[in-house]
DNA sequence: TTCGCCATCTGGATCGATTCAGTTAGCTCG
DNA sequence: CGAGCTAACTGAATCGATCCAGATGGCGAA
């Protein structure tokens, strides 16, 4: 006989012998009734096993779903398993959980031209870290609520950090003590896959992730005061930002004969730090004396380690929050560029 | 005048001149109709700007919603910035996209009597790692699919790898060579939180995490064969699989005096082990001629360190794939266990 | 010619809630 | 006493699709 079909408010209302609008109003507006009657309907309900009103029918009426879709730039594997990424999410979904909201994870591969499964019922979108250029966001209904985070989005409110007076206030950190021979390794610049160097053609003006941008532009900055070209400063490219990835490409680079290899690496995150610092180490080289190293991030790995990581903390939780908030409508949306902190640490004293 | 009103299927049936039936059936049931009618409905919807059937309403009359919920243990922030547990995600996002479902992310502390917004108009939920004891899943509805990752629901397909063996071998592994004061470091036993030594009143019996008493298991039973007396050796405790939670364990741990220090760590996954070489490191201990390490998981961070790290490979993204596939009626539910490689690294030649 | 069949298309009931415009009863107040 | 008001509750339309049970027409076969 198959399952007993679910109960519904109406066969409720049937049993109690009241109006389907009346247990509505139990459940989603106490004061519309009185308590004695709100407390009956809830009773029978539970003791019929009536498991409150329907999700899917409740969104069709209402026009909302109480879900918002968190659009993750490149596969999931990438964006989640980054201390940055999952900070930003935790940071959303607690403030979403707290509103009775749940969180949709796309990511940027899915967005084809037709949003998959159930995508396209989200009452906002939340978009992490795509590259502008790529018109990823086509698919997603034109009315509905979206926040960026980390680049910009035409006629949208976004959330970013100071990426460019970060980056230049720890370069000239970096800076102050004379390097012979600095180095960036920076995070993906364009959608067009790229590990290891870069030649000059390549670079600030091609660069399409806006976070890459600005941390670069922040550099040149601080390179520039310092006496250095920025266009010779030697700069690495790394796809992604995993220990996996970024391995090679700075191993090729600690490889290079002694009076080629940098003395200092303006990393673009902690983790492309950290596997430097691991590298390094694995080679015999001294942190900071034979090479210093800055990261971005402050992830707490960084600071566990000896020595201890000098970076830019970013409050990514806090992204995240503000990201959500934005999104629910409770504070304004409107743009935002959080500050960071620099810290000082060993890798780069 | 606020927005012109979402175009809907009857809109574009009535522009069309055909009945609503044909328009769905052009978007659901190309066979249900002719080609050349077909062709015209499409294109006369994209040019309107009809976006396709509304996902809200669509869900309400089939009953399904093409989403799968992943119910995480602990808080996001723990649950996802973690090798094993993004793998797992990416692994459940592959499958589902491909059968244009998407993912929604729940994490335990969401549980609670109501399920928070749409989480109830699943399809399915994938549940991974909770504590069996902790009743968490009565909220969900109860005819819907489930599958448990790592885990044990009463009734329900799990998806396993052979703790159990796998743990024994690399143990035995590890104590072929003569241990002078091997150590555990294992995850959370119980729902109780607990960081560091645990007394033997505390052990195998009250592990309430399944893969955890399964893998305590493995190593008592090596360390039975080894002649150590299993409830003899030290076991300390991290709640979390992160840098940040195990380090100071481990510091405790390894800031023993000398002739009290383990020579021997047994650790539960590769992030302990992980940091424990790191910290080992910091403190000038040699690995593996002062201290030996295995690990648990195979992450690829611990194949690029030097020393290489001796583990146990389990390969969690095709872990996610048969969870999903199973969720989504791909493959029979049933309880299936994947097996392990043991990976003879450095850390524990 | 007539019958049956298939391909193609249609009408309308239905999914399970929410919500708005009432209705009723009870109470207050001049 | 009766008008007016409010609190409490109701009936029915509605959200936007899906999908069953037909209707229609054209074509081939007997």
């Amino acid at each position: 006989m198959s399952t007993p079909r679910r109960m519904t408010l109406k066969d409720l209302a049937r049993e109690l012998g009241v109006s389907t609008a009346t247990i509505s109003n139990a459940f989603n507006r106490p004061d519309q009734l009185s308590p004695a009657l709100r407390e009956r309907i809830l009773g029978e309900a539970k003791r019929l096993g009536y498991r409150g009103p329907d999700a899917k029918a409740r969104s069709l009426r209402t026009g909302r779903s109480r879900i918002i879709a968190v659009v993750l730039a490149e596969s999931l594997t990438y964006s989640i398993n980054d201390a940055v990424a999952s900070e930003l999410l935790s940071g959303i979904a607690e403030v979403l959980d707290a509103h009775g909201h749940t969180l949709l994870l796309l990511s940027a591969r899915q967005m084809r031209s037709e949003l998959p499964g159930a995508a396209s019922m989200a009452d906002g979108y939340i978009v992490y870290g795509l590259m502008p250029s790529q018109d990823l966001l086509e698919p997603l209904p034109p009315q509905s609520p979206l926040v960026a985070v980390d680049f910009d989005v035409e006629g949208r409110p976004s959330i970013h950090v100071d990426d460019e007076p970060a980056c230049y206030a720890i370069a000239r950190h970096a800076l102050s003590r004379r390097a012979r021979r600095p180095a960036i390794i920076n995070l993906r610049l364009t959608a067009e896959p790229c590990n290891g160097p870069i030649g000059a053609d390549r670079r600030l003006l091609s660069a399409d992730q806006t976070i890459t941008r600005s941390r670069l532009s922040g550099f040149y900055r601080a390179l520039a005061e310092a006496g250095h070209d920025p266009a010779g400063v030697p700069m690495w490219n790394v796809e992604e930002n995993t220990f996996e990835v970024c391995a090679p490409v700075l191993e090729a680079l600690l490889d290079l004969p002694e009076d080629e290899r940098p003395d200092l690496l303006l990393c673009m995150s902690d983790r492309i730090a950290l596997t430097a610092l691991t590298l390094a180490e694995r080679r015999g080289l001294r942190v900071p004396e034979d090479l210093r190293l800055t990261g971005f991030d402050g992830i707490a790995e960084g600071q566990y380690r000896a020595p201890r990581l000098t970076t830019v903390r970013q409050d990514s939780v806090e992204k995240g929050r503000m990201a959500a908030r934005m999104i629910l409508g409770l504070i304004e949306p409107r743009s935002h560029t959080l500050t960071t902190d620099l810290w000082l640490g060993d890798s780069c004293p």
